[in-house]
DNA sequence: TTTCGTTATATTTTTATTTATATAACGAAA
DNA sequence: TTTCGTTATATAAATAAAAATATAACGAAA
């Protein structure tokens, strides 16, 4: 009787790190998109069910490690303030994408060679 | 004035996985490994640095959720006790290795690909 | 100058995770 | 049958992480 397959998959992350620890993954990618498209760090945090502490500290800390700001935040004024993701931020999220897809592919293409 | 270049760098994890979760990644081979060096469950926890209790946990989690063991330990007799890889063990430890070669060098590929 | 919703920050509270401690079960060998 | 170091398990203590709460700063627009 043959034994029944049990459904492995291969599944990983990546990312893009400095010495001082990992700078941008897929959470910090979907952040910035949402502030994109939000423009409001408070918005993307609500809509990542995240707090917006958690938001502004992830913000803050690409702010200072990447060579440029990726967020420029203002607060005060109408709508009571605003975030937009800088031209860096932009080629970031972008990078990140190019970098996903092959890693995605990667995935696919090794799948098949588990076998256990 | 040329812009200092940070040394950003790509990395990730690949993993086994089951629908109820990870089941292999890079620590839990190098557990299996040790184990089977040491013939020790204790042993291997201690070089890892990690509890003893923290070791069992895992190798409890793996021999549940492949379909056949990945080590068999005994309690009691000469040296108070021992554990050993099985078969199965062996082969996945051996199957990870294979993946993540596969992994590093497509790490080293697209490492050149970062631009920012 | 008052209102508004957001940014920015500190502090407290809660929850989760990890580590430490203790102890029973075990069986070969002395 | 006593000793030994390990496996196996439970519980408590200590740390760390996350979430909640509070509040000041801000500036455009009403």
């Amino acid at each position: 009787m043959m034994e029944k397959a049990a459904p492995l998959r291969l599944n990983g992350r990546i990312w893009i790190e400095l010495d001082s620890g990992r700078l941008l993954g897929p959470g910090r990618v979907e952040l910035l998109e949402r502030i994109k498209a939000s423009g409001s760090i408070r918005q993307a945090a609500l809509q990542m069910e995240m707090s917006y502490k958690q938001a502004w500290d992830l913000v803050n800390d690409m702010n200072d490690r990447f060579d440029t700001p990726v967020v420029i935040s203002h607060r005060g004024g109408k709508g009571g303030g605003s975030a937009v993701v800088t031209e860096k931020g932009l080629k970031a999220i972008e990078q990140y994408h190019i970098l996903d897809a092959s890693f995605k592919r990667f995935l696919e293409e090794n799948h098949k060679n588990i076998d256990l």
